[in-house]
RNA sequence: GUGAGCGUAGCUCAGUUGGUUAGAGCAUCUGGUUGUGGCCCAGAAGGCCGUGGGUUCAAAUCCCAUCGCUCACCCCA
């Protein structure tokens, strides 16, 4: 038997009806805050994620989904969605056409990972991108949109961290310091962390040794390195964040693995999906769009894992899915009426009703125990001697009423139905 | 890439000092008198016990290998 590839899923009819809820609630949001859809193609040129991304991130030396095609292109599947974004942004010249493009988008993405629970291979993440503003509003607003959404699915375990990377120039100086402070207590670190001290030193700060974590207890602080123009750039956006009346907590040792964040980075993290807690993750690329030969321009964005933000929705019952229900579903007394109850079920298709039918030769019984199945609010007879009439019984299946009604008077039998 | 756990019916799981024909609940299907649901009752169908090898008179059960799944680490949504 052929399987899915590993770390791939269906998603079944069941699960449909939860992604389409949180799909809309993502979609309706959007609008509110004027952000408009943008998708971009699959797969793109290797190039451009390992240039975007950072060649020494993780998602580009170990993880991407890439393969060269039949013309010898070296091609990738979109392992996240901002490289994308801003590879379109710059193609088609948007910042000319617009000072700011506020873009969202809901994609699936590719990460060739041990899969666990909340990390898939295939993925689904929504996400915006804000492109063409230094403004802090800008940066609040994105968390907003982040935050409300997650809110309005109905997830009250969410937790917003934020922290500010500053500007590459305050970053180096940082990272020097950190470097500095922990070759002196190299040999007490985690394996892990000795080697991510030629990697990347900045993800020593969220190891999640708990010995590392003491170590760094007093570690330098990035906060203590940002220049006058980054600190107000971080206390604005704190003061935005509170007026909106988002809670959230500073927590200077939150660097996010990708390279190209500048600023504000912040994350929204639940404790009910298990050992990947990050729903949400983003921050400001002020640099990203010029470094991939664009014009200078600055940019804020987040993204946030479908099913990570349903796991979590699971588990803490966030919302239950209306019960679905048929109008009609269509009972033929007789088998030799095949023809009659498919014209009745368009008739009543026609007049936008959601109508079922029995496609097997069923008994009355088994029709009606389907019908009850499907959560039919009325059934209608179609046969026996009323149907030599001109007439069909309909019963209202809540209240088991049954009504003897002429085929023609269509008018009174949507009149009961509806 | 590293580590741990688990593979028995469509689903959730019972089933070892190795011993008849491998079970339950839910779901499915069919009945419970003429043409009527839910609840209830009766019955049916559904399994190479993940796969391959080994030990044994005898293996779902013990051993080895292999595949698959899950969780965790790394890292990220």
């Amino acid at each position: 038997m052929i399987k899915a590839i590993k770390g791939t899923n269906d998603i079944l009819p069941e699960e449909i009806v939860e992604w389409n809820y949180l799909i809309n609630v993502v979609q309706k949001k959007m609008q509110l805050f004027n952000y408009k859809e943008i998708r971009t193609p699959i797969f793109e040129h290797t190039a451009l994620f390992s240039r975007g991304i950072g060649e020494s991130t993780d998602i580009v030396s170990k993880e991407m989904y890439s393969f060269t095609d039949r013309s010898e292109n070296n091609v990738t599947l979109k392992p996240e969605m901002t490289a994308s974004v801003v590879r379109a942004f710059i193609e088609h010249s948007l910042g000319k056409q617009s000072g700011l493009n506020k873009l969202f988008y809901i994609s699936p993405m590719f990460r060739q990972e041990r899969p666990q629970a909340g990390r898939l291979r295939q993925f689904h993440q929504f996400g915006i991108e804000a492109i063409g503003s230094h403004n802090p509003m800008l940066d609040a607003e994105v968390i907003q949109v982040a935050f409300e959404i997650l809110r309005n699915v109905g997830l009250e375990d969410l937790t917003v961290t934020i922290n500010s990377l500053g500007i590459p120039e305050e970053r180096a100086k940082f990272s020097a310091a950190l470097k500095n402070f922990i070759e002196d207590r190299k040999s007490k670190l985690s394996e892990d962390s000795q080697r991510r001290l030629d990697t990347n030193v900045l993800r020593i700060l969220d190891s999640k040794d708990r010995n590392d974590q003491n170590l760094l207890k007093e570690a330098p602080s990035i906060l203590d390195f940002l220049g006058n123009e980054s600190l107000e750039h971080f206390e604005n956006v704190k003061a935005l964040l509170k007026s909106a009346e988002i809670p959230f907590t500073v927590e200077p040792k939150l660097v996010r693995g990708l390279d190209y964040y500048t600023h504000t980075t912040f994350e929204i993290t639940s404790t009910k999906v298990g050992s990947q807690s990050a729903l949400c993750g983003g921050g400001r690329y002020n640099l990203l769009v010029e470094q991939l030969e664009g014009p200078s321009t600055p940019a804020v964005g987040f993204a946030a894992g479908i099913e990570r933000i349903l796991l979590a929705c699971k588990s803490e019952q966030a919302f239950t899915p209306a019960k679905e229900e048929i109008d009609i579903y269509l009972i033929r007394l007789d088998n030799q009426l095949e023809k009659k109850t498919f014209e009745m079920a368009s008739l009543f298709r026609g007049n936008n009703l959601k109508v079922e039918l029995d496609y097997s030769t069923r008994s009355v019984k088994a029709q009606m125990r389907e019908a009850n199945k499907y959560n039919a609010r009325f059934v209608v007879f179609i046969g026996g001697e009323e149907f030599g009439n001109g007439q069909i019984q309909i019963k209202n299946m809540q209240t088991g009423d049954q009504t003897l009604l002429s085929i023609k008077d269509l008018e009174k039998i949507l009149q009961i139905v509806k």
